[in-house]
DNA sequence: TGTATATAGGACTAAAATGGTCCTATTATG
DNA sequence: CATAATAGGACCATTTTAGTCCTATATACA
């Protein structure tokens, strides 16, 4: 399903309802109230988002979570890598890879394109975007020209994988 | 982490290792050894591929499974999808959507735009690009600008997401 | 026609991840 | 000093995933 876990979807929903009055300063009871999620869950939510440094948050009587910053310098995948940690599709993903089917793997290298090509179009989706529950439906140029990919056109020759059809 | 089921990832290589020598018929003991993965694991996932028609197969002697279609025509989408389902980023991405919070949500059609883009940008990604091992890095333009979303300088003045930083 | 070689389908189990709750600090306000 | 808030982490139940195995069915060919 390339599913997000729940967590991230609450975190996405809360940072949300945090960007609409990123002026004041919200508890964890006052958010679950207005997400209509329990408390201990979203309370669970608020740590990890501010542990990733994407709230800030004060202790005590009147205290409570805030942005850390701008709602447009927030981007999903800062979201999503504050709850499930760093965006990578697959286990070799990362740079610090311990997969000893590397070389026998054979695609490897590409998987790692595609998911660099996912996080880059999950960094260009700010909390912004996110927060506006009325979406104005623009086409958005996203910059994915930077990723590389192997050429289909190219693949084809050498292995001939197009004779069969 | 947004990562794909080691199914998943081992359809790739599978498919990829077919996608090599389209031509010939691979039974799951030669491409177990090949990938170097348990047999019965790589006999599982060749069962889920050809279910989903991505495979053709082939019983008795002599026998084993074939692309069902040119690698350029298989998508890494639907290598995924084989596997693990439609590609939904959250329980809301599909259609027949019964999250009873959907309307205090606030985020679900903004996601469900994001899940869109990411299905996109999967789709693109053929096993004709997966399969090649060693990929002429060259930029591709992939078909996002299809897809909406919202814009972020709408959403700042309505919410004033911007006013606090 | 029988035997060997394949896949088809599904049951089953063990392990890991996830979701969710709760308890005990710590910090700040007034 | 009492109250209201977050910090951190322990804990458990549930679900998902990975992996194996068993039985049935289909095909080739001697």
């Amino acid at each position: 399903m390339l599913k997000l876990s729940k967590l991230t979807d609450y975190a996405a929903v809360v940072m949300a309802q945090i960007a609409r009055h990123p002026e004041q300063s919200h508890a964890a009871t006052e958010l679950a109230e207005k997400v209509r999620l329990p408390r201990p869950t979203v309370s669970k939510t608020l740590k990890m988002l501010a542990r990733a440094g994407l709230l800030t948050s004060q202790r005590g009587v009147q205290g409570g979570y805030q942005l850390a910053r701008s709602a447009s310098r927030i981007s999903a995948s800062d979201i999503i890598a504050a709850i499930e940690g760093p965006i990578a599709m697959t286990e070799c993903s990362h740079a610090d890879g311990e997969c000893e089917l590397f070389n026998s793997c054979g695609v490897a290298s590409n998987w790692q394109r595609v998911s660099l090509a996912v996080g880059t179009l999950l960094d260009s989706v700010t909390l912004a975007h996110l927060a506006q529950s009325n979406p104005i439906k623009l086409p958005v140029q996203l910059p994915i020209q930077s990723v590389t990919l192997a050429e289909a056109v190219e693949v084809e020759h050498p292995f001939e994988v197009e004779k069969d059809y």
